[in-house]
DNA sequence: GGCTAATTGCAACATTGTTGCATTTAGTCT
DNA sequence: AGACTAAATGCAACAATGTTGCAATTAGCC
């Protein structure tokens, strides 16, 4: 929800405004990840125009605070969903439609955990994205190919 | 090695030009992930002057022969130690160095996609970086600890 | 309603990435 | 070895993205 992020602004002691609700509403109304300049692009179509460094400043901002997430593959940005789960960031991407969501499994992470030790190496951080059809897609993809 | 990936350019029938030699030397002899514009600069070190438009093109065809790797999160580019292991690519990234090391888990994969059907979520590719320490810096980072 | 630190806007700049076309070159065939 | 030709590179111009310093504005406070 918008309401959570504005008030962890508040508690954290960062101004409330206006740009800053701009941005959490289109990230909040967004089912893809988004760059800076979609962002933009996305006000501009609505009649609100942010200067791009501002937009810039709200995200690095936002990811600090753990309200978004910058995206490996694409270095899009998306709303935070499950917070900081131990820095754990797991997003499912469907490279049809581009819709993501993010998810989290402990048990995905103790086996990668485990597995890197094998090669001496101390993981800290997950980053992970799977990549293929949502539900919606697939059952598309399917008729298409049933039809044929 | 340079010269398997040579072999590769042969008999897919691409040139084997001065060029992409250059590109695939520095990509071998990186520790880590390199930006077109990063390896135009180690190559101009070296006095070899490359246009960065063929920097760009030569990376989009190594990327296609799973020759390199187009990284998640710096879209840095790697060589590709592993070849293409059915659409997986894992990295472990080193925070304090930057080296890099590809690995493959089939039982990662298997899990994933155990996990993400439940969201009936079809995944086809999977991307992930472990990031920490290596084995060197870890060890490092213990000492400093420990003298203080 | 003023005060002030925080935030935003602006301008100028730097870096990265793309496209069309002229020039060069690797591989092939005499 | 030299000529031929499709493939590859270089060049120029441009587009998009990202950064910095400083002036103007504004949210939260009294
Ligand atoms: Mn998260
Ligand atoms: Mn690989
Ligand atoms: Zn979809
Ligand atoms: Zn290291």
């Amino acid at each position: 929800m918008v309401q959570d992020s504005i008030q962890v602004l508040q508690t954290q002691g960062y101004k409330v405004t206006k740009p800053r609700r701009q941005v959490l509403a289109i990230l909040n109304g967004a089912q893809r990840p988004l760059s800076p300049y979609d962002i933009q692009r996305l006000l501009r179509q609505q009649g609100k125009h942010l200067n791009h460094v501002t937009i810039y400043r709200i995200l690095d901002l936002f990811c600090s605070l753990n309200l978004a997430h910058k995206l490996l593959s694409t270095g899009g940005f998306v709303k935070c969903v499950l917070g900081d789960k131990e820095g754990c960031h797991r997003f499912m991407v469907c490279h049809r439609c581009g819709t993501l969501q993010e998810f989290a499994d402990e048990g995905l992470c103790q086996e990668e955990n485990e597995f890197t030790r094998n090669f001496d190496f101390h993981t800290k951080y997950h980053l992970s994205e799977s990549s293929g059809l949502c539900s919606n897609c697939y059952r598309k993809q399917h008729q298409k190919q049933g039809n044929a």
